[in-house]
DNA sequence: TTAATTGTGTAATTATATTGACAGGTAGAT
DNA sequence: ATCTACCTGTCAATATAATTACACAATTAA
């Protein structure tokens, strides 16, 4: 295959493992914006990505190309190409697959989700479960089921970061009753309960209600039947074309709440998050940055 | 409006009486390869047009710009707010919420990482990536980093429900020798890098490929140093207006690949997902429907 | 036809972009 | 801990682009 006929975003992505960390920095932003960001100046681009021109430069060469007019020229290229070829138009999310691939299938189903599913949000409700996460006089208990689990743990493993007083439940359920001892009035149990909802979820939500716990739910568009035991609930659309539901939209929400937290309680989480970075940085166990 | 609402190519059009012999003539040029044509240097444009560079500069002039160079960057941004997308653009997500309201900016920016990600992504890798995890002649482990591991076990926990021989490794890394040793040419290791990368996971790719193993890497738009002993790579985007990164992307990539590897495989996964849902059912923990 | 006006290119100048040389810094190796 | 190799930015040089000045050509009006 001749060599232009390679684009530049292919050859980026190709050698990304080769680039080193300013030239990723700047394969970034050629990516973000593509072609766009890449047909200014040299120094425009250097700029954009917050490296030097030389860099810019050295990566056009290390792309095999000339210097950085070449490359630019190439730019200007493909998009000719592009614009011209009414075909590429109607691609609609990952290029060069056709509408019907599963791909482009999710991806408008999963928009279609999140846009249904914020539609029925209420953000009142939103910023209140923030309130309660993000009170510390209370602790917060995390339980999943036996598909949620993961996203229980996903969010356990991010609300530690943030504040004390998290615990996470066990997947096993015959342990549950001893976290219910340690539950008090006024704690916060935040439950995950999914299409082919748990009964040992909602006798556990039941009888952290009786105790005067409060209890957030993540579920689905149909409701887990815990929900009458729930303050708070979420319900997520999670049809996808596939034989399972997806938590992408669950996901969503619990990332909205997550960084709602954080920026509440940011004088604490700056410490803890401070602190954090210091034990993993000195157990050798992970680098810092790259 | 403003000067700037209006294409470079109105303006042409609307001033073209007042165009002298040598401008029309560029002006056609312009816009017979619009907006491509412009934006090459002026030198370029004038050869192309067989008219003096002084002319290129004064028909800018004419047209209102400051200069050359100001209608160029005009065309660009033109090209931008035609390419991206304005599909999901605008539309307000969670309502009775302000545009400023947390939802709505993670919301907007989620979208807009999932679109780069997928611009990026090549559907043909996509495909040879199902097919490797669809072949049951190979056993296939999955590896998470210290905050992967969540989405490494959502994986593990849905492609375990569909086929044989499907290992998710301990989170301790001091274990994955064992791991390894288990491992044999041709089979497959799916491993989850995200931003502050991880130094064993680097070493235990890297061990991996040494033994015939085939990997699939999951990491973000920066790359993890895994990424040079890895076959196929998935890069997602994952930035979002928070302190931490977000998952959202990647469980959407982790999705369709479920979904895609199951319908290749259907017929085996069908009798799988009956067993299954037979177990749960006789073990009493897990109600079928509700 | 000739003078005035306007248009256009050439050449010189200026501004800007691009590249090359170097040196400080950082990460990995021994 | 020290060395080495390799990034990566600053600064200088070079090349290229854009503009200006100017002269000549073309067109139009007297």
């Amino acid at each position: 295959m001749p060599l232009h006929d390679i684009t530049v975003a292919q050859r980026i992505q190709d050698g990304f493992d080769l680039l080193t960390r300013a030239e990723r920095q700047l394969a970034n932003v050629i990516l973000e914006n593509y072609p766009v960001s890449g047909l200014g100046s040299i120094t425009a681009l250097a700029e954009n990505a917050d490296v030097s021109t030389p860099t810019v430069a050295r990566m056009a060469r290390k792309l095999g190309f000339g210097g950085f007019p070449e490359m630019q020229a190439q730019l200007r290229a493909e998009l000719e190409a592009t614009i011209s070829d009414p075909l590429t138009k109607h691609d609609k999310w990952a290029t060069g697959a056709p509408d019907t691939h599963i791909l482009n299938r999710f991806a408008d189903n999963v928009i279609d989700n999140l846009r249904n599913t914020l539609k029925h949000l209420s953000a009142t409700e939103f910023d209140e479960t923030v309130e309660m996460l993000a009170n510390t006089e209370h602790t917060v208990a995390v339980v999943g089921g036996r598909l949620s689990h993961t996203l229980a743990s996903y969010f356990f493993t991010h609300l530690q970061m943030m504040r004390d007083g998290v615990t996470l439940i066990e997947r096993n359920s015959s342990s549950w009753p001893h976290y219910l001892l340690s539950l008090k009035e006024g704690d916060v149990l935040v439950m995950f309960d999914m299409r082919r909802y748990e009964q040992d979820l909602m006798r556990f939500a039941e009888m952290a209600q009786a105790r005067g716990v409060r209890i957030i739910l993540f579920t689905d568009q149909w409701g887990s039947p815990a929900g009458k035991f729930a303050e708070k609930k979420f319900h997520s659309r999670i049809e996808v074309p596939s034989t399972w539901d997806s938590s992408v939209v669950t996901m969503f929400i619990l990332e909205a709440i997550i960084s709602a937290v954080q920026s509440q309680s940011w004088e604490q989480s700056k410490d803890r998050m401070e602190e954090l970075e210091d034990l993993f940085g000195k157990t050798g166990l992970f680098r810092k940055f790259v």
